[in-house]
DNA sequence: GATTTCTTTGAGTCGAGATTCAAACAATTG
DNA sequence: CAATTGTTTGAATCTCGACTCAAAGAAATC
């Protein structure tokens, strides 16, 4: 038989747990989560998977709170990466950091495969609310800089505004996820931009 | 053993089977979904259901396509029932139309429930593409009433504006039956609400 | 290097649910 | 009313994947 014993430490096989499943429910969905995928994506065998995580939901919590991390650093890596100075470019930024790539991104379907999860899981429906609130934490951050610096004169308070693009880009991303053959991705960014304009006045976006 | 035989048509039975299909996955979600429990709501035994649709896929897209038909049928209804020479208080019928009651609001779970498939399944994907183009079409005919009346004055074109109400619907919607704890369902519907006087000008909404 | 403890394995067991199917029966036909 | 055809049933079987567990191996400890 292969390899048996006992490596390193433990966080290092749950990390590797953790993306295997990532990848094992990108590709079967949740309903189609199987031990043997999550073991083999791993590397490892299916009692290694059961020894680690004897309640799989744990895991798929695991999962899903590193998708939410994942891509809360990565938007707020493309806040930052935009000049300090330029409200514009930096709202610009978080604005193409939200829709999906393609109809097919990993990213945003594993986010709204687990949140489906969401309606009957009380853990997933907090890691959900958590990724929405702290999304319009930054949209409204974004607005009011641009407020404060004279940029944007916003139709309605910044809050307000923020919760609008975060659930218009969910509402989008969605279909766009879900194969709606009348929505092109770019068509998507584009209107969403477009409201962003509107709510901002500013044209410059 | 209970009653057997050849009872009436063929149509009646079906529309049970999907009806009975529907509660379901309302209950246990698409996860969940046994034959068992769609012979149970039905009243009938398993054998007939899988006699009706031996291919189980094809009862879900049945229950899809008739939670698509009377989720469109509402808010046709809503619309036509509002007075036909106010063209606000029939968006507003609209408006009113398109979110989740609750966080339990079964035809809105039941939708985003079936809408989770389409990424993959092309049958699924259609009918959610036809979902949206209709509801598009709704809004859009909305707003040019108005628009030709006078009484708005769209801030963009009326294609562009329905698309961003019927995103924001279900971006909110999604949350709100996902259970999310900062997003009351009365919140979500003003938030709408003061988009839609926004982009339209008119403050009587 | 012997002992202890933690990991890993994979073959075997178990169970839930899908699927099959022969028997039973009802409507329809002639 | 006999024969035919379309429905319904539920018990038996089949399938697939979760779960168990004894054996084997590797690090750590002494």
């Amino acid at each position: 038989m292969g390899k048996v014993g006992r490596p390193r430490n433990q966080t290092a096989r749950r990390e590797a747990l953790v993306s295997a499943a990532g990848l094992a429910i990108a590709q079967r969905g949740l309903e189609g989560l199987r031990i043997k995928d999550i073991a083999d994506a791993a590397g490892v065998s299916q009692g290694s998977v059961l020894y680690y995580y004897p309640e799989l939901d744990d895991l798929v919590l695991e999962v899903h709170r590193g998708a939410v991390e994942n891509f809360l650093f990565s938007r707020q890596q493309a806040y930052d990466g935009a000049a300090a100075g330029d409200p514009a470019s930096r709202l610009r930024a978080l604005l193409d950091s939200g829709l999906p790539d393609t109809m097919e991104d990993a990213v945003h379907g594993l986010l709204y495969e687990l949140h489906r999860r969401a309606g009957r899981s009380p853990g997933h429906a907090e890691l959900m609310t958590s990724l929405f609130a702290r999304e319009v934490a930054l949209y409204t951050t974004a607005l009011e800089v641009g407020a404060a610096t004279g940029v944007f004169s916003l139709a309605a308070s910044a809050h307000d505004l923020a919760h609008g693009l975060v659930a218009l880009e969910d509402g989008y991303g969605l279909h766009i996820v879900s194969h709606n053959a009348t929505l092109r991705v770019d068509r998507a960014h584009e209107l969403i931009l477009a409201h962003a304009r509107a709510v901002t006045g500013c044209a410059g976006l």
